[in-house]
DNA sequence: GCAACATTCATGACGTGACATCAATGACGT
DNA sequence: ACGTCATTGATGTCACGTCATGAATGTTGC
C-alpha cells in the first residue's frame, strides 16, 4: 500500500522540474562555451539543421517555450554569421532563416556538448527510466505550447495513451545526415 | 521486449523538462499575478515561511538554484515591505532575513495560487504516476545543489535507493501551522 | 474595393539567472 | 598578533523570457 499521497507532492514536482532545467542549463553551458553558444542560441540551431528554412514564427512555435517570436535570440546568431536572414518572396511581413555554411558547422558540433547532458543522465537512470520519465512527462505537457513544440520535433516513439492518433501534421523532415 | 532505447531520449528529456518549467512558470506566474508576486519571490516567501529566519546566504542554498547570493532578489522583497533585512549580531557579514507580518499575510496566499498548477498535474497523471515522477527526478538531480536543497526542503518520503542512510542534516524545521 | 481583423516581426520594459569582481569580515595556523 | 584563505553580501555585465505595443502586411466578409 503507498501511504496516502502527499499533499505537497505537487510543489515538489514544480520544484523538481525547475531544479533539472536549471541543473541541465548549467552543464549545457559550460559544454557549449566552447562553441560560443548558449542553450538557447544552440536549440535554434538544432531546430533550423533539422527543419531546414523556417519563418520567425514558424521557429517560434518549434521552440520549446520562447513565447513570442525570438527575434532577438535570432539576432544574436545572425551577428555571429550563424544564421541568415532574407526576407520571404511570398509574404512581405515574413523573413526567411537558414543555416550559413558556419553554422551548419556549429550545428555539428552541438552532439558532443550534448553528450555530456546525455552521459550525466545514463549515470542516474536506467534506460528504461528514461523512457518512464519522457512518457511521463509528455503526458505531463500534453497540449501545452512546448508539448506540441516538441511532438512535432520528436516524432511520437509510443502514442500517448490517449488521443486515438490525430493527425500529428506531417512527420516532417526526418533528421537530415549527421555529416555535411 | 522494448526496442532499442532511442539515442535522441535524453535530448527529448532534456527539452521536456524546459518546457515543463516554462510552462509552470508560465501558470505559476499567472496565478501570482494578483498578489503582486512573481515565481521567484514566491519561492524566497515560500522557503521564509517554512524555514524561519534565515542568512541570505543560507536561503541561496535553500532555492533551487540562483547560483549566487539572491541579493537583488530579496531586494525585490524588500522594497516590497514583505521581507525584513537586519544585521546578524554574531556575524557582522550576515544578514538575516524574515518575513514581515505583511510578508506572512502574502505568504498564506501563496497555497491558493500554487493550487491552481497542482490541479493541471492532477488532471493529467495519476497520483501514483506523479510519485514515480518525482522519484525519478529526485535521483537525476541527486548531489546536484538544486537536488539537495530539495531534499533539505521535502524531507525524504522514501530515501532514494542507494545511499544507505547519510545523515541528511537535521530534518530541519517542520513545516510550522498554515493558519497564522 | 474596403473595413475589420489576424499575422508577422521588431522593440521597449521588467525581472530573473549565471558569472565575475570586490570589500568587509571571520577562521585558522603559526 | 599576523598572514592566508574562506565566507558573506553587494554589484556590474550579459543573455534570456515574458509581456505589451506598434507598424507593416495579409486575409476575410461584405
Amino acid at each position: 500500500m503507498n501511504s496516502a499521497p502527499r499533499l505537497e507532492l505537487p510543489d515538489e514536482i514544480r520544484y523538481l522540474i525547475l531544479a533539472g532545467q536549471r541543473e541541465g542549463s548549467r552543464r549545457l553551458a559550460a559544454s557549449l562555451r566552447s562553441l560560443g553558444l548558449t542553450p538557447a542560441q544552440a536549440e535554434v540551431l538544432d531546430v533550423l539543421r533539422s527543419r531546414g528554412e523556417l519563418t520567425l514564427a514558424e521557429l517560434g512555435r518549434l521552440l520549446v517555450c520562447e513565447a513570442g517570436s525570438p527575434s532577438r535570440l535570432v539576432d544574436s546568431l545572425v551577428r555571429a554569421g550563424l544564421v541568415a536572414r532574407l526576407p520571404s518572396p511570398q509574404d512581405k511581413r515574413a523573413v526567411l532563416l537558414s543555416l550559413t555554411p558556419e553554422g551548419e558547422d556549429t550545428a555539428d558540433g552541438l552532439g558532443a556538448a550534448t553528450t555530456e547532458l546525455a552521459g550525466f543522465m545514463a549515470e542516474r537512470l536506467e534506460p528504461a527510466e528514461l523512457d518512464t520519465l519522457a512518457a511521463l512527462l509528455r503526458r505531463l505537457l500534453h497540449g501545452t505550447p512546448g508539448g506540441e513544440a516538441l511532438a512535432t520535433r520528436f516524432p511520437s516513439p509510443a502514442p500517448a495513451p490517449a488521443e486515438p492518433s490525430a493527425p500529428v501534421g506531417a512527420p516532417a523532415a526526418r533528421r537530415p545526415a549527421k555529416n555535411r
